[in-house]
DNA sequence: GTGTCAAGAACGAACATTCGTTTTACACTG
DNA sequence: CAGTGTAAAACGAATGTTCGTTCTTGACAC
């Protein structure tokens, strides 16, 4: 199809990505073929190539997906006047990684954009940006709380805006790796260990 | 040379155990060719293939290595009578976990491990087990401090042991992929958290 | 000689990617 | 509104490389 719209283009490269996401999620970035995602998409490699020049070029896309999936949750987090408390915040984002631990989730893919991220510098610097603003809104959470009493005046507040933020992958990689606690269990665990 | 001493033997088994390892945290398992571990050991392929029937062999041999490591460390802080405070058992654990960060050092391919355990079976029971038996060591720290009463009675000791043990990879994965904060900086931060 | 160990050539499968060809949608012509 | 040209889009066989593994061969200790 020549001269095709743009919509036509976006979804074509969407249902590329669909596949990919699939096929990455099920086999890993390196267990899956250009053929796998081809197949998956039940398209041709040449198809496949006009749009992705490469397989590191697909599997980046993937990458940037899933670690923005999670903007919309932090940003919900951030959007409470007055803020939540410490331990209601990290339930939220608790909420979104009990969805996201399904096999279809994200975090089985960023556990290996993870992996990937040790050897590639240009996914390496995406995901230190990510996690880094990921920080910055616990630390924001933190000094609201810091605000309000929840913390003492002389905290570091970046410092506990990362042992916060820690708690979220924490719990997800506990969940997908070691049956940790559920979610309820966990959040009332981090509930004692605030509680002041 | 035939009939060689078992010390000969096992010698050579470590040789190519180190040699992976040193491949394997450079370039991760999946770009790392049995030619590239052969290479480093500088052994050959008949050679190696000896010792190991599968390059998957060598990564669960490697794997396991990895994620005994942390054995001593946990050990010498259940080890304490009276037990150490929660926040003072977490730092000793950060303390290994900032040598194990370095380049050398086994959470790069601890890391790497997670995102396999995810397709390997074997590797994801052995990781189970694992973190599942290093919750346990801090549920152990926690019941304890619930004893001297740094802990409320009625607290969840196990979920407490997960969210601590928690802390210690969240505390690797930021340090390697997120420039957190340094290990004085972040214990204190736990102990901002834990202080009541 | 006999058994053990190492060497490295050789093998087949699988891989990412390229590229020449075919198909298709649309613009333009009369 | 037919007919036609054309360039974008899709196709898939073919390529060359690299991979993990096997196999044959030889060396040396006993």
């Amino acid at each position: 199809m020549p001269r095709v719209s743009d919509e036509h283009l976006a979804a074509r490269r969407q249902q590329i990505l669909d596949a990919a996401r699939v096929c990455f999620s099920r086999d890993g970035f390196h267990a899956t073929s250009m053929q796998d995602v081809i197949a998956e998409a039940g398209l041709s490699v040449g198809a496949v190539y006009r749009y992705f020049k490469s397989k590191q070029e697909l599997v980046m896309s993937i990458a940037m997906q899933v670690l923005s999936s999670a903007d919309d949750v932090f940003a919900e987090i951030m959007s409470h006047d007055p803020p939540l408390p410490l331990a209601d915040a990290v339930d939220r984002a608790l909420e979104f990684v009990d969805r996201q631990t399904e096999p279809d989730g994200v975090f089985r893919i960023a556990i290996q954009v993870w992996s990937e991220a040790l050897r590639d510098p240009e996914l390496a610097a995406f995901v230190r940006a990510r996690y880094t603003q990921f920080r910055g809104y616990y630390a924001a959470i933190a000094r609201r709380a810091q605000e309000v009493g929840e913390l003492p005046p002389d905290a570091d507040i970046d410092a506990v805006g990362a042992a916060l933020f820690g708690l979220i992958p924490a719990y997800a990689l506990q969940r997908i790796l070691a049956d940790g606690p559920d979610r309820k269990t966990y959040a009332a665990a981090v509930r004692t260990l605030l509680m002041r």
